[in-house]
DNA sequence: ATATTTGGTTTATAAAATAAACTAGTTTAC
DNA sequence: GTAAACTAGTTTATTTTATAAACCAAATAT
């Protein structure tokens, strides 16, 4: 009845990232940490479970002499995304049989 | 941008708990336990949270000779159900600004 | 009578989130 | 040119949370 919730997906910070690039071609961590309010060491240890999940691509670049991490949802990423706000909009229906 | 999630409903026993609670007068424990499929350790703990946060209430009588734990939800509890659910959806709102 | 089941609670353990401290390099101000 | 402050992160430690395992008291079945 109740479907489990991907526990990757069911914290507020990699969720929130997850919304986020799921809107853009790619996103740097400077940018997800504006967007997202969360401290420097809490995102990167997030980026890097949905990384290791295989449900972004991370890339380390430099700009110009500053390290620049972006990153990109992928198609895997995509999946468990859409499935994890169809299962908890199961979630939110009253009368869920 | 992106709103707090209500930590204590943003867990998966206690939102079951609450989307089955909002959708009848009262349940009692045996029935939570079946439909969530939790174990009855796990479901004491977390009812006895959203008791503490008075999201509902929560009555001990007896059923004969054995005891009944029946469970309620209340006003409040209700808007904070709403609110999450209001909450998250604006996650999964791609392009929010 | 003792074994099992019911309806739980309490305590212990594992996992997760978060914060604090640290690294490595860069830019700015003197 | 060097000290101070800032950038872009990572690593480690601490706190919180979720979950499981163990337990309890009473009831029922054997």
């Amino acid at each position: 009845m109740f479907e489990e919730l991907d526990p990757l997906l069911h914290s507020q910070l990699r969720l929130a990232i997850m919304s986020l690039l799921i809107g853009v071609e790619e996103a740097d961590f400077v940018f997800l940490k504006e967007k997202t309010n969360a401290t420097a060491g809490n995102l990167s240890v997030q980026i890097e479970k949905l990384k290791e999940a295989e449900y972004i691509d991370v890339e380390k670049t430099f700009q110009g002499k500053m390290p620049r991490t972006v990153c990109r949802i992928t198609p895997k990423g995509v999946l468990a995304f859409e499935n994890y706000v169809k299962t908890i909009q199961t979630y939110f229906n009253t009368n869920n049989k």
